[in-house]
DNA sequence: CGACAAATGTTGGTTAGCCGACATCTGATC
DNA sequence: GATCAGATGTCGGCTAACCAACATTTGTCG
């Protein structure tokens, strides 16, 4: 019945500035392109102090990808992705999901350069769900959740960015299929005996 | 050529704090009226705690006040207005602004009980605009600035409610010159002799 | 009426953010 | 090369924001 006691509280001036920044960067990217950013402007775009930046991100770069984590996490929270009953159904939202993302990541300006940033933000995150939903039900076969869960993110990342970059690229919902069919058996790893 | 050595310099966090304010009570009174807003909400809405909330204001009305004047006086600041060579040209975009404000403030969800807090801020910012306008250029006869802009301001803000209030009402284009031909001769005090 | 819940103000101790100031490190110009 | 301007990091001292706790006010219900 208590929620919870110890979820790491976050000091509220921590979440407004991490915010603020994260969204200031996500501003000046619609005006800018990523290497005319400086952290002057960033800092300023987010009245924050440029010092204050420094307390937070070791450099832009991982602001970017604290960044598209977040958006990326709040996209599948929107869609209400759960890890609990039909997998292949959950997987079905997911790589929607990721299909969508990509799109607007290698849209129109997509920034060569800064890519790899922003792709390792989006696999953590895969990553992370992927692994979160394995943990909560226990298994008892060899595979470790960690290997199957990369193995998945990645595999699920790589079809879709493939897909992308398609010329007359196939509807979503069509590929969405294909690709399940390609990262389910890696994550049924886990369901029959091993 | 030293650029105002004093002009108060305040801190940022100030200046973010209560921008951060305004714009939640600003917000919230898109989905809730005035008197369903609790300073709670309020903070929270802003990513603030309360008890900075009175750090800075003594209650909602206040900010209320505060966020009224703030927006008013972007508006003039977007229109450009200054005080510098025809008079009449002048009022004639400040009566503008003020009609379109008065509607936007009276208009829709017209909030009755906290008309005269959002009215004496509106009247504020003209009279300190007036006001300024007065000390920029010297004059020498008895008529006191202050008076002249206290009057000036509640002239046109009662004349620009007034109109707003008619119920088959002329356009604001029309009532301008009316209204400025009133306030003009209350600001020409200062102008001929005495 | 009393009782209770919820919002309002207030206070002192703790923490994050701000501000110079400084030391690099670029990159452009002469 | 030398020099200069601007961006990047870093640090100690000060300040504003956070929090928990408290007393007070307000409003609602039995």
């Amino acid at each position: 019945m208590n929620r919870e006691p110890s979820v790491e509280e976050v000091d509220p001036r921590i979440r407004r500035t991490r915010g603020l920044l994260q969204d200031a960067l996500g501003n000046l990217l619609q005006k800018k392109s990523f290497d005319e950013i400086s952290v002057q402007d960033i800092a300023e775009e987010a009245t924050v102090n440029r010092a204050t930046f420094y307390a937070h991100y070791d450099d832009k770069f991982r602001l970017l990808e604290s960044m598209v984590s977040r958006r990326f996490h709040e996209l599948l929270a929107e869609r209400q992705v759960q890890f609990d009953t039909t997998c292949t159904s959950m997987l079905q939202t997911f790589v929607l999901a990721v299909c969508d993302y990509v799109v607007a990541l290698l849209g129109p300006a997509g920034d060569r350069r800064v890519e790899p940033h922003m792709e390792s933000a989006v696999i953590g995150v895969l990553q992370f769900t992927f692994l979160t939903g394995l943990r909560a039900r226990p298994r008892k076969d060899g595979a470790p959740a960690d290997l199957v869960a990369a193995a998945a993110a990645w595999a699920m990342y790589g079809a879709a960015k493939e897909w992308a970059l398609m010329d007359p690229r196939p509807a979503g919902e069509e590929i969405a299929g294909t690709i399940v069919a390609l990262v389910a058996p890696v994550l049924r790893l886990c369901a029959p005996s091993l």
